[in-house]
DNA sequence: CCGGTGATGGACT
DNA sequence: GTCCATCACCGGA
């Protein structure tokens, strides 16, 4: 009953790994013509902002990072690797730029219309494992960046169902090149098969590049 | 199961 | 020009 509740602003209004934590479990929530899709938490990465060497805010306010420095309660959505979208949630106080990746989930609701959109994902596990794969079951892309996600629009997050400390697991961050940083930003549901099982080999070696001359 | 690699384009130096 | 907050596919063990 009760439990299909928008999240407030000020849920977002707190330290951004205070969020990060109370974010598993909750569905992220998006409407579109096509239909809705929704996709409960299970694995969220944490970014501290302008002291934060692996975050985008870093190097300070750009066009691109703008919106993190913006108030909480917004999308960020940016482009990377070419090809692929990943959504955060702005959070804490207005000029922090801290923000929440959210990396992984499991779609329950719309899973027809998720599948549509991903059609490459053979198990249902799959659709919204990773964060590029998590905004493309969603269809989230560049037209959500900014978005007001306290408001009455198409994207929210929906508050879940109570999530104890003993399922929740803290490691290190998962394809991030700088931040040495010793703390543990990324959270995630353990024994949940939603979580991403990205690789560390899979990183780029210096093997054969397409450099030499252009043609 | 596991590691290696191409795809692909924008942001930033 | 270099570096990506990634993914899918392929081949070897």
């Amino acid at each position: 009953m009760g439990t299909s509740l928008r999240l407030p602003r000020e849920f977002y209004d707190r330290a951004v790994t205070e969020v990060a934590r109370d974010l598993l479990g909750c569905v992220v929530r998006h409407a579109t013509p096509a239909g809705v899709v929704g996709v409960r938490l299970s694995e969220v990465e944490a970014y501290a902002g302008e002291s934060d060497p692996g975050s985008h805010a870093f190097r300070g306010r750009t066009p691109r990072t703008q919106v993190m420095f913006g108030p909480p309660g917004h999308a960020y959505v940016y482009f990377s690797y070419g090809m692929h979208w990943c959504m955060n949630l702005v959070c804490a106080g207005e000029g922090t730029a801290s923000a929440v990746l959210l990396r992984a989930g499991e779609v329950v609701e719309g899973v027809e219309l998720a599948r549509s959109r991903r059609v490459s994902a053979k198990r249902d596990v799959d659709l919204a494992r990773g964060p590029a794969r998590l905004t493309q079951a969603l269809g989230v892309d560049r037209v959500q960046n900014g978005l007001d996600i306290c408001g009455a629009g198409e994207l929210e997050v929906l508050r879940g169902t109570a999530v104890d400390d003993v399922d929740v697991v803290w490691g290190p961050r998962v394809g991030v090149a700088g931040a040495g940083a010793p703390t543990p930003w990324r959270v995630s549901l353990s024994n949940d098969r939603t979580v991403s099982d990205y690789r560390v080999g899979g990183r780029r070696s210096p093997g054969p590049r397409k450099s030499g001359r252009r043609t």
